[in-house]
RNA sequence: GGGGUGUUAGCUCAGUUGGUUAGAGCGCUGGCCUGUCAAGCCAGAGGUCGCGGGUUCGAGUCCCGUACAUCCCGCCA
């Protein structure tokens, strides 16, 4: 309960934060205004309404402001901000409870609270005055964003931080200001390490967002878009933005009687040439909020290169505008520091890749996107074939055949920054097209292969200003499970599942008893704080505990009072109790939460639990805590198909000293597999491979792949590894997911320039569309 | 394939128990304005309440269907 409320206060403080201080009072005095106004003109129309609202204004304006007025604006953004905030945490287990009305409303709040924006309206103090009650992580971020920097070493990544997002439009996407300074003498700019960006080959002298007061007195040509417009009928003010960021343009008619014409007429986003002089700005007027805050260019010569209609989003608020409609119209959203951002940091990343994979020899090869389809994993996308009537080619899932044959053809080291098909249902991060760091090497052992992913990871993340201490822990598969309940558990809080089956071992308890006599466990979580949640609250974690396969889940909760509430507390004895509070290091405040199942039922409902209560808590969620998981079972069992099938892929190589038990004991074979864990989030996977022939049809034999079959499928692999196959492995990493996590955002459409929706389309082009009924005869297919 | 949530002006959203001609902020258009920086002030335009049925004297509001978006399960490494 504790928790609930803190995060509500703290909601509540994100959201009036825009209606504080000097800056914000006009914004605040004007949703009063709107407040008051509702419904002022009802029932009039055109001049009339107009009429009775100027009244209603000028008698708002002579009466002041009355106090209940201002409490129940609170009121309603407190509730507001309230319910945005639980629907952040995802309270989707309080369902039902109240009248809670959660959906898009609450969404698009959530993101505007995240971007630093307030809960609703665009926050006009906020800009001004980052918000108050942001979490200790984000202040910590933040603080760290502005230590100032080596000089030359790194580029300032703004715009990563959650909090950013307001402060940085402004400031444009400069990176540093000590390097734009030192850039910005040659006209240069400088965006990521290796990529200068600057005036050169181009139209302009200068780009804008790097003009420093040491350029006061050159003469500039700059070239971009009206960002915005401040026309004081005399003098007028044009924000002149460009990639690099943004600066001031000045047009004053006793300088330039034409300029100050072509700025009368110029909207937002038009594209304009300008020509004119750097200047420092009067003192006082000087904008600390932009990197080019301290000048201003003086136009004399404007020229508009092209119009734009109004666009349908202003580039600013992108931010709190349906998603949907910024992707069909993502070459605006684009222009945002926010996406621009994230495509720079990907393409920073990928460089880093490519640059490091080199530097340790090796060489990228491109593979074929038109393949053959394989039963195995995913649904393929199809391609019908033209030239063989009833034939299709399929899209590769991954170029995992392609790299083992390289290998085999003595390539020894490959990359590949791969896009990947896969025809599946789609999340939050899953595209149906996708991009891996595909990368396999020969003779090498797992310990290699992990150790030199570690030194390649810490370089790409350092291009993120992120510091990873390597060697990275490594957890077994089967520890894993056993202490998170997850074969990607998240590493930033503790929580960790505790074995209580020895405590229960004659208790008289029927649930654990009997879970116990059939060869189960007891286990249990310990969630800090959650010990004075309502029943209801407490309730409603059960129906996280059943989807993950629990048949109920007993509770006990100790309040900071030191009460014990608990449905279950009247069956157990004093010394189980006793040992309960001494396993789980039970302080008052706490919950404790059960699981009385076979072993991995347990396991897997403690880590559904774990999980879910790290969002309800608010645990701790900065960093990267980055793991590795290793010696997954080479086979699982498929419940549905009644059959083995593989954990991994079916080419994957069991420990040399489990070889006898294929046949006989398959669910004990491990194998050589490794998943790459970040914050709970799997960001590549990847195993040694088997090399030998016979080997690989013990393997498909028990998957159940029949001889002949797995000749048709798989013949031309089996084929080489005949003809003198080394030994490999290798990894593939998920770059979107990857870039997603390091640019603090919650959805792979994030990173991705033209991404699509969760049914596959793109809002853009229209994609899938039909195709003509020629088209389809000529590649033989029948219209319905 | 299943479930949750949503769809009201260009954008973000209100709209009370079903009740007269559906509102606000921003944006847009026009006017005024020489130091703004989300400029300001004044005026104005702008709506098939996603779509299709139904209940009702009366539906933005209730019911059914459907499309789209989004999150989750299944699926997918």
């Amino acid at each position: 309960m504790q928790g609930a409320l803190r995060g509500r206060e703290a909601a509540f403080r994100r959201a009036r934060c825009r209606l504080r201080g000097g800056a914000a009072s006009r914004a605040r005095a004007r949703l009063l205004h709107a407040h008051r106004l509702r419904g002022a003109g009802r029932g009039a129309r055109g001049p009339e309404r107009h009429r009775r609202r100027r009244s209603v204004r000028r008698a708002l304006r002579d009466a002041g402001r009355p106090a209940d007025a201002w409490a129940r604006l609170c009121a309603g953004l407190r509730a507001h901000a309230a319910r945005a905030e639980s629907r952040w945490r995802g309270a989707r287990g309080r369902r039902g409870r109240g009248r809670v009305r959660r959906g898009r409303r609450r969404e698009r709040a959530r993101r505007r609270l995240r971007a630093g924006y307030g809960a609703s309206g665009r926050g006009r103090g906020c800009r001004a005055r980052p918000p108050r009650a942001e979490s200790q992580g984000a202040a910590q971020a933040r603080r760290q964003a502005r230590r100032p920097r080596r000089r030359h070493r790194r580029p300032r990544r703004a715009g990563l931080g959650r909090s950013d997002g307001a402060r940085h439009a402004h400031e444009g996407r400069t990176t540093g200001r000590a390097r734009g300074r030192a850039c910005a003498r040659r006209g240069a700019h400088r965006l990521g390490r290796q990529l200068m960006f600057d005036a050169r080959y181009s139209i302009r002298t200068h780009v804008a967002g790097a003009l420093r007061a040491a350029d006061a007195g050159v003469e500039v040509t700059l070239a971009g878009w009206v960002h915005r417009r401040r026309d004081h009928g005399g003098l007028i003010f044009v924000d002149l933005r460009d990639r690099s960021g943004l600066v001031q343009c000045v047009f004053d008619p006793e300088d330039s009687k034409a300029a100050f014409v072509v700025a009368e007429s110029v909207r937002p986003e038009w594209v304009v040439k300008l020509s004119g002089v750097v200047r420092k700005r009067p003192p006082g007027t000087e904008n600390p909020g932009l990197a080019t805050g301290e000048v201003e260019v003086l136009v004399t010569e404007a020229e508009v290169l092209n119009r734009s209609e109004t666009p349908p989003f202003e580039v600013e608020s992108a931010i709190a505008t349906d998603e949907t409609l910024r992707l069909k119209y993502r070459y605006i959203d684009m222009r945002r520091p926010e996406v621009l951002d994230a495509l720079a940091l990907r393409d920073r990343i990928t460089q880093r890749f490519r640059k490091s994979l080199e530097h340790r020899g090796f060489i990228e090869v491109e593979t074929p996107m038109l393949g053959r389809s394989t039963p195995e994993g995913a649904r393929d996308f199809i391609v019908p074939s033209r030239l063989n009537p009833g034939k299709f080619y399929a899209l590769p899932q991954s170029p995992q055949l392609y790299k083992q044959l390289l290998m085999v053809g003595g390539l020894e080291r490959y990359y590949q920054i791969a896009r990947c098909f896969r025809d599946e249902d789609l999340r939050a991060d899953r595209q149906p097209e996708f991009t891996q760091v595909d990368i396999e090497m020969s003779f090498v052992t797992q310990d290699d292969l992990l150790a030199m992913m570690e030194e390649v990871m810490r370089e790409v993340l350092r291009e993120a200003s992120v510091d990873l201490p390597i060697p990275l822990p490594r957890l077994t598969y089967a520890e894993a499970m056993d202490r998170f309940g997850s074969d990607r558990p998240d590493l930033r809080f503790g929580m960790e599942l505790v074995d209580l089956s020895d405590v229960f071992a004659g208790t008289e308890f029927k649930v654990f008893a009997s879970a116990l006599a059939s060869g189960g466990v007891v286990k249990a979580i310990c969630a800090k704080g959650a010990g004075d949640w309502s029943r209801g609250r407490i309730d409603a974690l059960a129906p996280v505990a059943a989807e993950a396969g629990a048949k109920g889940l007993a509770w006990i909760a100790f309040s900071s009072e030191g009460e014990v509430r608990s449905p279950i507390a009247k069956f157990l004895r004093e010394e189980e109790m006793a040992a309960v509070r001494e396993r789980l290091a039970v302080e008052p405040g706490d919950l404790v939460l059960f699981a009385a199942d076979a072993r991995m039922t347990a396991n897997e409902v403690l880590g559904a639990l774990r999980t879910h209560l790290a969002g309800e808590l608010d645990l701790a969620k900065e960093g990267f805590a980055c793991l590795w998981v290793v010696d997954f079972p080479l086979f699982k069992w498929d419940t549905e198909e009644d059959k083995w099938s593989a954990n991994h892929h079916p080419f994957t190589r069991p420990f040399d000293e489990h070889l006898d038990l294929i046949e006989s004991d398959p669910a004990s074979v491990l194998s050589y597999s490794y998943d790459l864990v970040i914050n709970g989030i799997e960001v590549g996977g990847g195993t040694l491979r088997i090399h030998d022939a016979d080997l690989q049809r013990r393997v498909l034999k028990v998957l159940g792949i029949a001889e002949d079959e797995a000749r048709e499928q798989f013949g031309f692999l089996l084929d080489a590894l005949t003809y003198g196959a080394p030994p490999h492995g290798g990894i593939a990493l998920g770059l979107d997911r990857l870039v997603m996590l390091l640019a603090h955002k919650h959805s792979i459409r994030d990173v991705i320039a033209f991404p699509k929706t969760s049914s596959g389309a793109c809002p853009l082009t229209g994609a899938p569309g039909p195709v003509s009924a020629r088209q389809l005869r000529e590649v033989h297919l029948r219209p319905e």
